[in-house]
DNA sequence: GAAGAATGTATGGAATGCCAAACATATTGT
DNA sequence: ACAATATGTTTGGCATTCCATACATTCTTC
């Protein structure tokens, strides 16, 4: 099928001009060329690659729409961005800004499964009372219970369980694996 | 600072021999070729460019090492590996496998800021019992007080968000997922 | 210790993705 | 309407990163 991978620059692409039509209804080099900070040429050059891959029309002067797939595929950048984006505001406590352009940088690089997982985590962690952690600045994060800096006697007591849980401790060998 | 970012694929090819001579006490291009499946020449380009850089030592058929300045580079990229990849497993439940595939992709992507969330986040997980949630396939995360058939009194006033994250409804299969 | 196998290097070429500068078209202001 | 300006395109060039093929060196084995 056509489901060829985009590479994480044209997801950029694409992400741009999907935020530029819901913003502005319509699309142009420019906006795409400042919003990426590259070069009007660059923009040029990227939606003749996207047109090819049927994901934008594009014709010379004219203003830039996604086709169907195109709306597709770049609701699916979205939604790991805004996932991702979510996930640093409410889990990690990033501000809004930072958790922005992390999610921008991030949201090439993740799978499907793990985004669901991470989306579920934010769910679960914004609306089950047990799980509320808070982020103290410069001291790391802590539950109510379980305030001030290291784990509390609540927190000691339950470790055997967690462990049983999450399984025993974790080799720390890394493997590699090929890139896109 | 003579810190010049260095790409994500030269930081394959720095972790890759870190821990070629870590397990193996050498690093070969053999072995690196193999591990992050390129071709034998474009790892002899790659430590051509890791030499100018002055991080590895590299002397044409020779055994390969780091430089001082290449092992601490190894390490930073290890540390975000091994960070993201403990935390995939601890927090977010992904099997081991997975995991290290993920953090591979990840750790070229991810800010200092951002990563000691992440590791603060995942102590905190590990060690405190309020913070802990569990990961049911096909369900989705759940704390200890949320478990079981019937929702505890502690659950029972978010009723309505945990049902999202509990019922039925939401989530049905795990889904298998390809692409990158 | 030399033939053959294994490993490593050099070269040239391809794809991506960026920029600058020259050129083309469209829009705007008078 | 049309000159000035803004916007968009083309071209050529550069850097990165990969591969395939041919070549070079080192290691192994008889």
């Amino acid at each position: 099928m056509s489901r060829a991978a985009l590479s994480a620059s044209l997801e950029d692409y694409l992400e741009t001009i999907y935020n530029l039509i819901s913003e502005k209804r319509a699309a142009r080099v420019k906006d795409i060329s400042q919003r990426l900070k590259v070069n009007y040429s660059s923009v040029t050059g990227a939606l003749k690659t996207l047109a090819e891959k049927n994901l934008v029309n594009y014709a010379p002067y004219a203003l830039i729409s996604l086709t169907a797939d195109g709306e597709v595929a770049a609701r699916d950048v979205i939604r790991r961005h805004t996932a991702l984006r979510d996930f640093l505001i409410r889990v990690l406590a990033v501000d809004e800004k930072r958790a922005d352009e992390a999610a921008c940088e991030m949201e090439h690089a993740i799978s499907k499964d793990i985004l669901e997982r991470i989306i579920r985590f934010a769910e679960f962690v914004e609306s089950c009372p047990q799980g509320g952690a808070n982020w103290t600045d410069g001291v790391g994060y802590s539950c109510d219970q379980c305030r001030g800096s290291g784990p509390s006697v609540a927190c000691r007591t339950n470790r055997g369980l967690r462990a049983k849980i999450h399984g025993p401790n974790i080799i720390r060998k890394t493997r590699r694996e090929k890139k896109r």
